[in-house]
DNA sequence: ATGCACATGTAGCCTGTCTACCTATAGCGT
DNA sequence: ACGCTATAGGTAGACAGGCTACATGTGCAT
């Protein structure tokens, strides 16, 4: 999910969660605990890139997709619809037309 | 998913992993560590009742849903397809057709 | 007699999310 | 001037649950 806010624009961390919320309707709201965390993995994998900058004094990290990270995102989406399917398939209700 | 398998019928642990392996089409393989561990949860949460039989001289541990286990299999399922709206929402490309 | 499918189970590793904290600045109302 | 709130980034430790690996034993076919 991250992957996919950083699709059309590179955000900070604190805006990647406002986006998500707002994308969500509300429904996601992730801590930072879980955030911030999930940046520094992501850029250890060398799906994001991150920089600091200071903007308006405020010193923030911007995160931007590399390559790689659009690439691992356009494969995760794949592999969410093909997860959700399975997840659907055996989760169907057993009351056949039958 | 384990609920769902038991809706139909009572089953077995092993018959519970074979019956999810045909479900999902052989994409699930849950192994036993996962599957046993999960169903002395799901018992101890009174989702699930246990009764040992012999059948062949074999020990089976049979798995039946309780009242509240078919009551949470309802509600996780409707907790299963919002949650899945959510992701997809966040997910969905940027690539708007505005 | 050997090995495979059937059948159940535990121990411990590992990952990742969450709660709870800490730090610091900008802008606003009073 | 002062405090509050939103903005911004971060860590530590608790906790849950899936997975690997191991342990045990039966029925049946070759």
């Amino acid at each position: 999910m991250i992957l996919a806010v950083l699709e059309e624009r590179p955000l900070h961390g604190y805006a990647i969660i406002e986006a998500l919320q707002a994308r969500s309707g509300g429904a996601l709201d992730l801590p930072t605990g879980t955030v911030y965390p999930a940046l520094r993995r992501l850029e250890r994998a060398a799906l994001l890139s991150g920089s600091w900058g200071s903007v308006g004094g405020r010193e923030r990290r911007t995160y931007t997709l590399t390559r790689a990270g659009r690439h691992a995102l356009a494969t995760q989406r794949a592999e969410w619809h093909e997860f959700t399917s399975v997840i659907d398939a055996v989760l169907r209700p057993a009351g056949g037309v039958s």
